[in-house]
DNA sequence: GTCATAGTCATCGTATACGATTTCGTACTC
DNA sequence: GAGTACGAAATCGTATACGATGACTATGAC
C-alpha cells in the first residue's frame, strides 16, 4: 500500500520525499489539475506527519505547480487559458535563450541524439499517439537545452515544462495538425546547429517553434 | 523590540509574516550574503515558533535567496561570482523580453516619469553615491517593465532583481565609470520606446544594457 | 418559498516536545 | 607536539496536540 511511497523514499528527509511524491503525482497527472490537496490526507498516504507535506506544498506553491490559499487549502494549478498562454510565451522566451547558450557546447553525438529522437517522432505520426508524442517532444528538446551552461535559466526551463507537464497530453492533443509542423521544424533547428549558426538565430528559431506552436493551439480554440 | 516585527504584521498568518521579514531583511542587508540564519533565534525575534519560519526560509530558498543544507541550516546566498555571472545574464534575458513586452503599453507620462528618473541619475554623477545611484537604476527599470502584461515574466525578473539586491550597492560601487554610460544608454533606450520601435529592437537594446554592466564588472575584476 | 442565522464539520495554522544529526571542543594516546 | 576519539552543545527534523478559520447544513422567521 505504502509502496509508492516508500519507491521514492531514497533521499532520506521527509519534506524531500513528500515534495519528490507530490511533484511526481502531479506531473504524471494522478493529481489532475484543480485537485484539492488535502495536507492530513497526503501525510497519511506516505506516511508522514503534516508538517513536512506543508513544507512541500510550500515549495510547489513557490514553482507555481499549486495554489494556496490561506485557511482554505491548496489545489493543484490550474490549466486556465491564460495560464496557458502565458506559461508557453515565458518558456519561448528561456527555451531559446537556453537552447542558443547551449548549441555550441553540443557535440555530435548529441544532434545525432536529438535527429533520431526526432525521426522517432515523424514514424509516430502515422498512428497518432498524443502522449507518447509529447514525451518524445520533451526528450527532444531535453537533449538540446540541457547542456546550457547557466543552471538558473536551465531551472527556468525545467519548471516551465513541469508546468504544462500537468496538460498531459499536451497541445498535440487537441491541435494534431501542428505534430506534422513541429517535426520539420525540429529538423531545421539541428541544422542550424550543426552548422554553427549563429546565437541569435538559434535563439529565435527555437523561440518561434514554440510560438507557432502556442498560435496554432490559439487559432484552434478561439474557433 | 518586536516592534519591527510588529510593523510588518499586517497579513495575518505568522508564516507570511516570517517570510516578508526575513525577505526585507535581506534584501535591506541587515542579513548579509553568507549569514548564518537559525531557526529558533529567528522565530524568536518574530515572537513565533519555528514551524511558519521553516515554512518562510523553504519559500525563500525556492527563491534563490538563501541557500539551505539538509541538518546544518541556512545561510543568505552568497554573491559568488559565478552565480553574479549567472544572474545577470539570465536577468538579462527576461528583463529584455520584459521591457520590450511593456512597451507598447507605455504612455507618454510613463515614458515622462523614466525620463525625470534618469536625470536625477545624470545629476547624481557629480558627487557619485553608490547607494542612491542604485536606487534610481531600479526605479528607472521599474517603470519600464512594470507594464508587461504577462505576470510570469514580470516574477521573474523581480526575482532577479531581489537576488541582485543582496550586493546593496550593485556593481556601480565597484565599476564607478559604468554609471555614466548606463545613463546615456537610459536615454537611448527611452528614444527607441518612445518612437514605437520593433519590439525584437527594443528586446536586443534592453538585454545588451544589462549585458554591458555585467562586461564592465567582469572587466573589472579580471584584471 | 426564500432568506437569514446558528451550529457543526472539515481542514488549516501554530505551538510545544522530543529524537536525530552535525559540529566543535577536549582529553587521551602515540 | 600532533592526531584521533570521545562527548557535549547547538541546531535541525518530525510528530503530536490544540486552537482558529472557513464551508456546509439545517432550522426558523418572514
Amino acid at each position: 500500500m505504502a509502496e509508492t511511497a516508500t519507491a521514492v523514499a531514497g533521499t532520506g528527509s521527509k519534506s524531500e520525499q513528500a515534495y519528490a511524491a507530490v511533484k511526481a503525482r502531479i506531473v504524471d497527472g494522478t493529481y489532475s489539475p484543480g485537485y484539492r490537496l488535502v495536507l492530513a490526507k497526503i501525510a497519511e498516504d506516505l506516511g508522514v506527519s503534516v508538517v513536512p507535506v506543508r513544507e512541500a506544498i510550500r515549495r510547489l506553491e513557490a514553482e507555481g505547480l499549486v495554489t494556496f490559499e490561506r485557511n482554505v487549502g491548496a489545489t493543484v494549478a490550474g490549466i486556465d487559458p491564460t495560464e496557458y498562454l502565458y506559461t508557453m510565451q515565458t518558456l519561448s522566451i528561456v527555451e531559446g535563450a537556453a537552447t542558443s547558450l547551449s548549441a555550441p557546447l553540443m557535440g555530435a553525438a548529441d544532434i545525432a541524439r536529438a535527429r533520431a529522437v526526432n525521426e522517432e517522432m515523424r514514424d509516430c505520426l502515422q498512428h497518432f499517439d498524443p502522449v507518447r508524442f509529447t514525451r518524445l517532444n520533451q526528450d527532444f528538446h531535453s537533449v538540446l537545452f540541457e547542456h546550457c551552461p547557466n543552471p538558473h535559466i536551465l531551472d527556468l526551463v525545467h519548471r516551465g515544462w513541469n508546468r504544462l507537464a500537468s496538460l498531459r497530453s499536451s497541445t498535440f492533443r487537441f491541435v494534431p495538425g501542428r505534430a506534422h509542423d513541429s517535426v520539420d521544424e525540429h529538423e531545421t533547428l539541428l541544422k542550424l546547429i550543426e552548422t554553427g549558426a549563429d546565437a541569435d538565430t538559434i535563439e529565435k528559431a527555437a523561440r518561434l517553434h514554440r510560438s507557432a506552436t502556442l498560435d496554432a493551439y490559439l487559432a484552434q480554440t478561439k474557433q
